[in-house]
DNA sequence: CATATAATTGATAATAAATATCAATAGATA
DNA sequence: TATCTATTGATATTTATTATCAATTATATG
């Protein structure tokens, strides 16, 4: 047979975001399973880009705009965290597509997702101080990751 | 005598942005010094059209391309912070140029600015588990302010 | 399987904020 | 006041994203 059970951590995530697009009027293209796929094994936050070349491997028709579409989509499902940044070089975790903090290395670019045990703690001393009533956040933490710490010490 | 020491917050908030300007080739043309005066008083982080429409309400032939130099300049300094929102809606706090936690509106676009005390902690936990060296931060919750929530209880 | 329907694709045009360009203007200094 | 050059203002350019639309194709149905 040819459907099984998810088993993979990246199957199960797949498996969540299929189930979501059955729910309406949507068309499994394999295009648009390629780029599911990308989006649903993805560790790293890829760009549009990264994306874009990565599904063109698999179907080099592909466009750009098949792409943005496809993410417009899974933002709509909420199936998908975008992490907008003002110079358009947006990033997406398909991983984890709730809000959660970032460590972003401003030199090499990487962006990880460090567990964080202090976030309600401070969310919870914002609505106090505010009065405002939050659905969402945006925590990023800017600097030099491991890496490029011994990189830059010459 | 025309000039004497600074004595409302605001006017000292100024004093130190022009004592930066003076140490280089810099000039204080009016427009410019409206603009500084503009970002030095201004509490709720107006965007670059804000500030467009007040600098010309004194100087009517300032054009936008000023404006945006102007910030061009204050980030050089570090003397405004920059919050830049991917869809291109940039707000500038020149009151207070240093990172610090926001809480927006998703309404009105009211930002506000909480004195928080559990920031270092949360940035404490990122660098533990992360190894990264971080040198900024962009904390931003977002929600309805008190006056929306009222407004949308009908 | 053949057919009908409409969601989707791919190519391209449109959009808009930020930046670059450059001749004209006007601070700063002596 | 004259000189120098930083700055201005108008405009062009850039670039990621969104919109448009004819052609394609996934899906359901008989
Ligand atoms: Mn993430
Ligand atoms: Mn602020
Ligand atoms: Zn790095
Ligand atoms: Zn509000």
């Amino acid at each position: 047979m040819k459907n099984h059970h998810p088993v993979t951590p990246k199957e199960e995530r797949l498996a969540q975001i299929l189930a979501k697009i059955k729910g309406r009027d949507f068309r499994l293209t394999p295009q648009r399973l390629a780029i599911l796929n990308i989006l649903a094994a993805s560790e790293d936050h890829p760009s549009v880009d990264d994306i874009y070349k990565e599904v063109r491997n698999r179907f080099p028709t592909t466009s750009i705009a098949t792409v943005y579409k496809t993410i417009a989509l899974l933002k709509e499902l909420n199936e998908v965290l975008e992490l907008g940044f003002p110079d358009g070089s947006n990033r997406y975790d398909g991983h984890r597509p709730y809000p959660h903090p970032h460590a972003i290395c401003t030199r090499c670019r990487k962006i990880m997702d460090p567990e964080i045990s202090s976030v309600d703690e401070l969310s919870e001393e914002m609505k106090k101080k505010t009065g405002y009533s939050f659905s969402f956040h945006r925590l990023d933490f800017f600097g030099l990751c491991p890496e490029c710490q011994k990189n830059s010490r010459k």
